[in-house]
DNA sequence: GGGGCGTTTGGAATCGATTCCAAAAGCTTG
DNA sequence: CAAGCTTTTGGAATCGATTCCAAACGCCCC
């Protein structure tokens, strides 16, 4: 039995097929009589509208695609609930997919945007250069979270990395530290924003950084070990570190800890965004809560908007309000 | 400037919509000076066929859909990896959503499905009930993953849950241990497998249950934790701890180490997927581990299989390797 | 130069749902 | 009961790409 259609439906209800199509999508021009003939021949056929025909005719599809580089980041995951439940609510289906960092891949998916395979696009941390999502943005719909770039075309959510960056080594400056070494991920537009600010806080101290490493590849709680290693092998062990993510702080704990030295008396730690890794880790981390779920929610916002008014386009950057979470990894 | 056309891209290359579409889909039957006209006017008007009216035309999308209950747990973001990967070597993309345990939603993604908008389905958790499971994958692709149906007429692929946690509560008593309690999820039909083998392996070697906890809610850290003060607070303290994640497993620990107790030694606790918190956990958890990528990989060939060969009805459950994964949680 | 072959091309029909227009049906009121 | 409404209906045109069929073209060889 082949997909039953508009037609099959019409004739089974003994009417015309626009009047089916009026009762699929509400119209009130409807008799109650023809409306119920109509639903029982749905039933019966077991009718649904094919998206394909419908989204031709209409130009729209109701969908829209999140592209993140992976999803294990509790930041992104918890970003889009937030993009996915804001979705709903205006009656969008919001799908992920991951790139895997591929550039290839991330093409493929950008182009679902450019054949009309969703409405609209969310871009969470493209591998994509700036001028590429400028392009993108000025034509179609989308918006950037989390990972801006440094664009006037373009819009995206953040918070303000810079700032938070500065606000957490301020902190650790206030704890006594004076040796602070930072670990960071510059491939990342807020990895390196959040460079910009530990810096900033540092000068505006008087301090220079006692060591400041970077990740190769993935920014992990691997990396986090590895590159801990590293700083406790040079010559001045820094007093505090400051990481750029929870996982990574982790991994620093650990290494630290593992070599027989205490955090925070010897050596504090502090994280960034707040996940769950940041309660799991032992002894539990000062970090930066991001309002991810507000985040994604207000990226959704603001996607609708392009969307839907043509006129319209929201341009910049806008930041939500971080917070400074103290915990066990840097009392003093 | 609205969308070009197929008709747009005709004209401006001076052939016909029939020839542009050979071009478009690379028919050898055209000219090499058609195919170079046609390229450049595809290039000069930036055209990209229109996906609903291809698909429409098709009757297929190149799409899958992965729905997960959520994103963050490391299993299922593995999973996904092998399917996306596996996907785009045939062509296919593949699009995660998250239910976020709504039926609702649920309902919503899998009419994605009946509706045309996809070409198959990998349903990683589904709060479906199995008989609603059944009677989807018996009309269109759908294929399980790590969580399976007990149903005769679906597919799916899963570790041997019950024989991976009769394996490592053998490994437990193994060490020693005679009052064993654990820390299931009864939500989740992998969990009451994990459960059943608990019982086995402690019935093999004649022991009785000391306590068996399971959560109401979310199966997370916290939830961990919560039940983990529970089980010290009864009577009888158990020496050893089988929890049904890592994450789980990892907030067990916790609460025993901060009670002042220590792991292995006073109580040992073993965990399950073998996923980065295993590695995180201080000391690091002896796991069950899960091919989450291999399962991914063997789930969209399947699924492949069952939407290109209409013939062909894959049944039953297929079950991949796990291993044993030994680390210091439970070390004598 | 013309017959016959294979290559290339144009154009119409098609996929299935929506929507617009005109016509039919139903209702009210003088 | 007819004129004048409104409500409801049928059916054709439409969205954009693909594909099939028949016609046009080019080429070779006799």
């Amino acid at each position: 039995m082949a997909r039953a259609t508009v037609q099959d439906v019409a004739k089974t209800a003994g009417v015309s097929v626009g009047t089916v199509s009026r009762v699929l999508n509400g119209s009130p021009a409807v008799s109650a009589s023809s409306r119920e003939k109509v639903a029982g021949a749905i039933r019966e056929l077991n009718y649904r509208p094919l998206a394909s025909a419908r989204d031709l005719r209409r130009d729209r599809t109701m969908r829209i695609l999140a592209l993140a580089k992976n999803l294990e980041s509790p930041v992104i995951s918890e970003a889009f609930r937030g993009v996915g439940d804001a979705a709903a609510r205006s009656g969008y289906v919001s799908l992920i997919a991951p790139t895997a960092g591929s550039p290839d891949r991330e093409q493929q998916l950008v182009d679902m945007l450019r054949n009309g395979s969703v409405d609209g696009l969310v871009l969470f941390s493209p591998t994509m250069p700036d001028d590429d999502v400028e392009a993108l943005a000025t034509q179609l719909s989308v918006v950037q979270l989390c990972e801006v770039a440094e664009s006037e075309a373009a819009f995206g959510v953040s918070i303000d990395d810079r700032q938070a960056a500065r606000d957490i080594t301020r902190h650790l400056i206030g704890t006594g530290a004076r040796r602070l070494a930072m670990i960071g991920n510059r491939a990342a537009r807020s990895g390196r924003l959040r460079e910009q600010g530990f810096r900033e806080a540092l000068s505006e101290a008087g301090l220079e950084a006692a060591q400041s490493l970077f990740a190769a590849g993935d920014f992990d709680f691997h990396a986090g070990r590895r590159l801990t290693r590293e700083l406790l092998a040079a010559d001045n062990l820094p007093d505090a570190v400051f990481c750029g993510s929870d996982t990574v702080a982790a991994g620093c704990v650990r290494e630290i800890t593992d070599a027989g030295l205490r955090v925070p008396e010897d050596v504090a730690v502090a994280g960034f965004d707040d996940s769950i890794q940041a309660e799991m880790c032992v002894p539990e981390l000062t970090t930066i809560r991001q309002p991810a779920y507000e985040m994604g929610r207000v990226a959704f916002g603001a996607l609708l908007e392009r969307m839907t008014e043509p006129g319209v386009h929201r341009r910049g950057r806008m930041f939500l309000p971080h917070e400074l979470v103290i915990r066990d990894s840097t009392k003093n």
